[in-house]
DNA sequence: CGCAGGGTCATTACTGACCCTGCGGTGCGGTAAT
């Protein structure tokens, strides 16, 4: 048995697509593919994760369904399998003419097409979906599957109805690739794509050529000057990374006018401004991207010597992502956070996610009001609300199973539930995201604030342990742990006297029982401090010294990953 | 949650101090107006 799909795998990725060697990891998540499994895959950009799909999915019977976030990047995709895989992908969308989408799906009728990419919108369509089931697809990939966890909640809820489409397709094999999820992001794709036994690979998050650093400020102008002056003196190209597109435009033009080449990138500009931007960037025309949250996802450019963030985004998944942009070539290159903890407060309000307790009243009301389904449009004047903050609203009623929604945004009511209860178990469920989603910000002030090395919290996030010194971050270089150079960074809490980790149980992995928070898990130790994830309430930070004075946590027995 | 901008007030001649209000990120798809 041993050998035989390897072989397969091997051959299929040498024939068709010129790889002479295949990574453990991207071979033994297609082996898992190849044998029906349902796979979660998280690998460092560059580690090849598209593969997993590619080469199973030119022996598979049956197309590939890709579900890809941008268009611009389904494009990129198709793009790369036609150079080196002979021209059998092609993507629907609503941007490409109608006659291209024609053609993908007569070419897909025929066979003529192994892969077919389509944002998760696309697959809200009964028409698309239907046309999908009958070629009856062998292999559903998600890829950028952080996204179903990131987007889906409230700006894209489509996410969270891909697993009806799986079902609807017949339930091929689900893949989720990202390169980007700690623990609870994982747990969360997973139950929202329905996956079922699912084989989970992770490969290695570290990322030794990128050097950490954090300068912290109490005040903006100080801040604000160091990101400028630090821009400016890093080796190019690099990006920094604003909060707000305001941001982003008054960073750009400081930069243009120290006559370096910089230009802003935000979701504010016009296709045709983001595009120029993009592929000036590519082809080594920029010094500085400033760029909010938008730029990155399908970015490829393999020598930024730096990132440097002018405010914290909102989650170390977020960060860690946007770092990871820099030194794709390997070569040394600068990961530099410009922190103020007032600035955590932007953070704080998106991760309340907008939706109160009268806005799902004012929604619901307006659904049982009606016997017939209401539309979207009608919801959005009725109860003044944007389209975003409807679907998130929507999205929370639609999950207590009360409300039902249907195409292009329809939305009715199960007969016989009280409408308060709906509500309330609406608002239970987006105080439960919310807890999380303010736990992840706090993570994110762990990092910014630790004494520890900045590599060892990182990764430990992720559920990696790391050696200490690493080497690379202002904790573990000498003399890097400057402060602002102004005099005015943050005072720093002189951290308690750290207990010899022989001398306590909670490793990283070991799972552990809070009285209160009921069970977690231990990600990292950091400075006297222990990081536990808790299904319950997310990310708590806990004092070593405290729990194990007054043992505050029962590790669960035989548990260690 | 924190900040910017606009208004008001008190006090005393130009300027702070204060409060209130609004705003802040990510993209698909289809429709309407040129």
């Amino acid at each position: 048995m041993f050998g035989l799909a390897s072989r397969r795998l091997r051959r299929t990725a040498r024939l068709v697509y010129g790889w002479q060697r295949l990574r453990p990891a991207q071979l033994a998540a297609m082996k898992a593919v190849l044998k029906g499994q349902d796979v979660i895959a998280v690998m460092p950009t560059g580690a090849g994760k598209s593969a997993i799909y590619q080469v199973p999915g030119a022996l598979l019977k049956g197309p590939t369904v890709v579900v890809s976030p941008l268009v611009a990047l389904q494009r990129d995709q198709v793009r790369g399998l036609v150079e080196r895989g002979g021209g059998r992908a092609a993507a629907v969308n609503s941007v490409q003419r109608r006659s291209d989408n024609e053609l993908a799906w007569e070419r897909l009728s025929a066979g003529e097409i192994d892969f077919v990419f389509l944002a998760p919108e696309q697959l809200a369509k009964d028409e698309v979906v239907e046309q999908l089931a009958a070629l009856r697809p062998a292999l559903f990939v998600v890829d950028e599957a952080h996204c179903v966890s990131s987007w889906g909640h409230d700006f894209r809820p489509e996410y969270l109805r891909l697993r009806h489409a799986v079902e609807r397709l017949g339930r091929p094999p689900v893949l989720a690739l990202t390169a980007n999820a700690a623990a609870p992001v994982r747990k969360d794709i997973v139950e929202r794509l329905g996956m079922r036994d699912t084989k989970e690979i992770v490969a290695g998050f570290d990322r030794p050529n990128i050097e950490l650093g954090v300068v912290a400020f109490q005040d903006d102008a100080d801040k604000r000057r160091f990101v400028v002056e630090r821009a400016a003196a890093e080796p190019k190209p690099g990006i920094v990374y604003a909060a707000t597109r305001r941001d982003a435009e008054a960073y750009a033009a400081e930069l243009s006018e120290l006559k370096l080449a910089a230009a802003a990138y935000h979701a504010g500009l016009r296709a045709g401004e983001r595009a120029e931007v993009h592929d000036r960037f590519m082809a080594g025309e920029l010094d500085v991207v400033v760029a909010t949250s938008a730029f990155g996802m399908g970015i490829d450019k393999a020598d930024v010597r730096f990132v440097l963030h002018a405010s914290v985004p909102g989650s170390l998944d977020a960060y860690y992502q946007e770092v990871g942009r820099a030194g794709r070539d390997g070569a040394p290159a600068r990961a530099v956070l410009a922190y103020r903890s007032q600035d955590l407060g932007l953070q704080r309000f998106f991760a309340a996610g907008g939706t109160d307790a009268d806005t799902l009243a004012a929604v619901a009301r307006e659904i049982r009001g009606g016997s017939d389904p209401v539309t979207a449009a009608d919801l959005r004047t009725r109860c003044e609300l944007s389209p975003t903050r409807l679907s998130a609203a929507l999205n929370l009623l639609e999950q207590t199973g009360a409300i039902r929604t249907g195409p292009a945004g329809s939305a009715w009511a199960e007969p016989g539930r009280d409408e308060a209860d709906t509500v309330e178990e609406a608002l239970r469920i987006a105080g439960n995201h919310r807890l999380l989603e303010r736990s992840r910000v706090d993570m994110m002030r762990g990092y910014a604030e630790t004494t520890g090395c900045r590599r060892r919290f990182l990764l430990g996030y992720f559920g990696e342990e790391v050696g200490v010194p690493c080497g690379a971050c202002d904790a573990c270089l000498p003399g890097r742990r400057s402060g602002s150079g102004s005099g005015t960074a943050a005072p720093v809490p002189a951290p308690p006297a750290p207990i010899p980790s022989a001398r306590h149980p909670y490793r990283p992995g070991v799972r552990v029982e809070h009285r209160q928070w009921g069970e977690g898990e231990v990600m990292s130790e950091d400075d006297g401090k222990l990081t536990v994830l808790f299904s319950t309430v997310g990310y708590r930070t806990l004092s070593l010294s405290v729990v194990t004075e007054n043992r505050l946590l029962t590790p669960v027995t035989g548990s260690a990953r």
